[in-house]
RNA sequence: GGAGCCGUAGUUCAGCUUGGCCCAGAACGCCGGCCUGUCACGCCGGAGGUCGCGGGUUCGAAUCCCGUCGGCUCCGCCA
């Protein structure tokens, strides 16, 4: 039954035919979407990636060989088909198709493959589980909405490539096979055949590469790249994921957001045909804490963080006046409009809070008639009330929550809290873009584990200058350090980071000494940084750079929650590809060549 | 490492609380027949299940208990 392909050449995509083409003959390949078999007339939507167009069989003018073979068409064959293109007979058309004024009258019909029973209909709005899907993801990516989203992410791409290629930069490759560092997420290692016991380890991105490129005179350097991380995946977490990548050297903090912004408004426009007005509002990770509790804060909608922890101290409330007086933070969001929650979705609230660490929930619901309802105010004077109403910009109908807390645990409560409100309110508008710049990032955290300070961005982000001169102290004294603040910038759209970058040390005298802050000795710097400390003392220029998150920014613009939706092949929360079953054992022959042996727990394999 | 939800025909799900009426049922899909203008074609008939896996309780388990595997979401982690 099955026929080759043969000299047979398409002319058109289904999709694209018009009716300008009527009374044309055209050749056209694709997968039948469906097949409706009148017993006397049969029709076909063929279908390719461009769309649908509707082909008939009719046995009183289609030839007798096209008709047998087109009652044995089922839901995607392959099939390869000539025809004349027909206007469709008077109210036979249908509006749902592009293609619904015209029709393909069949004379020459070539099934090309059959197809087994589908494990889902190709078409959107599907209800299937992730992991079938990604199974079959060959078939998943038939499905419109998946070849849009691909198609999305390749336009980006293209935008990508022709706004930095017009701005002077230049696409170099980094190794994918290079050395492990410490600092930053675990790696993936790469055992070596020809040096037995070492391990390549894959990049988790190209930060030093593109520095030593900045060093090698480059000037402008980009790349769309693979980068590796092996933590735990989330729904915008994957253990592969794709960086816009790109550095400039002779540059500041502004030379850099310039391009970004210029390269994110390109891309809008030229893919969603979108206008981004610029620039983009900038404000401090300080500000950003304190009014969003976190540093990629939604500015889709208001809920600001407001500190109350001045007059928690003077109240009879324990739990607050302890948090208050033992250095803690109290602060409080103002639902507007949410007295008219009901006493078990505060609990819900209550309970969200606590998943996150936090202790308890205070609330004080603001009655329409003005009275209050809440567990807490009996501990509160009318005139602390009062002060605590006016500061919380509280009005009837609104409900008051609050949490106590470490300033840590606080900010994180809130600040998921936040954005948990703002979505069950329904206050979350459709369509908006928020972008925000947040800067004037803390160079160092302390890490309580490890018991060291710790690069928030990384180690080769350049502290801010007045802070330079007080790096000999600061090694003395973390409280100092603390207090450094770094040239590094974060761009947030609607909630999600999806850039981040900074300018970075080029001098290895500044570079040695960030490594001695955080606890990194001369000769673990040397053993693994080495390379870029050497290429530094070699001229290395002034630079800086950013990566976007390509996955992220893709499935922003596309809508969709997961990255998973916008990368071809992704894997599952365990780092299992469906489709091929990766990872997987190897021959023990390939695990000798490589010097390797495995201890598999008992209870797998 | 931890928490929550989920796992039953090809697919989506019902049944599980209160074990027996279930050698498990629906819809879609699939197979066969009929049907000459449909486009979610229609009508008639049919096939299809290790109830994720293992163990336990019980006269009896899809249902209760324990363990385990997998999927999703979240915390930790992700410079």
């Amino acid at each position: 039954m099955l026929e080759n392909l043969g000299e047979f050449k398409r002319d058109f995509y289904c999709g694209d035919l018009t009716e300008a083409n009527i009374g044309e003959e055209v050749r056209l390949v694709g997968w039948a979407d469906s097949v409706r078999d009148h017993g006397g007339v049969i029709f076909i939507n063929l279908r390719d990636r461009e769309g649908i167009v509707q082909i008939v069989i009719d046995p009183s003018k289609s030839p007798k060989e096209a008709y047998e073979k087109a009652k044995k068409v089922r839901s995607e064959y392959v099939l390869a088909v000539r025809g004349r293109v027909n206007k469709r007979p008077e109210g036979t058309e249908n509006p749902k198709l592009k293609t619904g004024n015209i029709e393909v009258e069949v004379d020459q019909l070539k099934i090309l493959n059959t197809c087994d029973i589908l494990p889902f209909p190709i078409e959107d709005g599907i209800q299937v589980s992730e992991e079938v899907r990604l199974k079959y993801r060959f078939l998943d990516i038939r499905r419109p909405s998946m070849f849009q989203n691909l198609l999305i992410r390749h336009e980006v791409y293209q935008a990508t490539r022709e706004f930095l290629v017009g701005n002077g930069f230049m696409e170099v490759e980094t190794p994918m096979l290079t050395k492990s560092t410490p600092e930053g997420a675990r790696d993936f290692l790469v055992p070596s055949r020809l040096e037995k016991g070492k391990f390549y380890a894959l990049p988790q991105s190209p930060q030093l590469f593109k520095q030593i490129l900045m060093v090698a005179g480059i000037d402008r350097y980009f790349q769309i790249v693979k980068c590796f991380r092996d933590e735990d995946l989330r729904k915008d977490r994957q253990p592969e994921f794709t960086q816009i990548d790109f550095e400039m050297s002779f540059v500041d903090e502004e030379d850099v957001m310039a391009i970004t912004e210029g390269l994110v408004q390109h891309i809008f426009k030229k893919v969603l045909g979108i206008d981004i007005k610029l620039p983009i509002k900038r404000i401090t990770y300080q500000e950003a804490m304190e009014k969003y509790g976190t540093d990629k804060p939604d500015l889709r909608f208001g809920l600001e963080l407001k500190d109350i922890t001045d007059i928690a101290k003077e109240v009879d409330f324990k739990v607050f006046r302890t948090v208050a007086e033992e250095g803690g933070l109290v602060k409080g969001i103002n639902i507007k409009g949410g007295a008219k929650l009901s006493r078990k979705e505060i609990d819900e609230l209550t309970e969200f809070a606590q998943k996150l660490g936090a202790k308890g929930m205070a609330w004080i619901k603001i009655n329409e008639d003005g009275s209050l309802n809440s567990p807490i105010v009996k501990f509160f004077t009318d005139e602390q009330i009062n002060k605590l109403i006016e500061r919380m910009e509280g009005e009837k109908g609104d409900l008051l929550v609050f949490i106590a807390d470490k300033p840590e645990i606080t900010y994180k409560v809130l600040g998921h809290l936040r954005n948990h409100i703002a979505q069950k309110m329904g206050l979350i508008p459709e369509g908006k873009w928020e972008f925000v710049w947040v800067v004037d990032f803390p160079l160092l955290e302390w890490d309580e584990e490890e018991n060291r300070l710790v690069a928030l961005h990384h180690p080769f982000t350049s502290p801010k200058e007045e802070d330079i001169q007080k790096l000999d102290e600061a090694i003395e004294n973390k409280d100092i350090a603390l207090q450094f603040k770094s040239r590094a910038y974060d761009l947030v759209l609607n909630g999600e980071e999806i850039a981040g970058g900074s300018i970075r040390i080029h001098r290895p005298d500044i570079q040695k000494k960030i490594f001695q802050l955080i606890g990194i000795t001369d000769e673990e710097a040397e053993e693994r940084f080495g390379f870029l400390i050497n290429a530094l003392k070699y001229g290395a220029p002034p630079h800086g750079g950013l990566a976007f998150g390509l996955d992220r920014l893709v499935a922003l613009m596309r809508g969709t929650e997961s990255i998973r939706e916008v990368i071809a092949f992704p894997k599952t929360q365990k780092g299992i590809c469906p489709l091929t079953e990766a990872p997987d054992f190897v021959d023990k022959s390939q695990l000798e060549e490589l010097g390797i042996e495995v201890e598999i727990p008992e209870n797998e394999g």
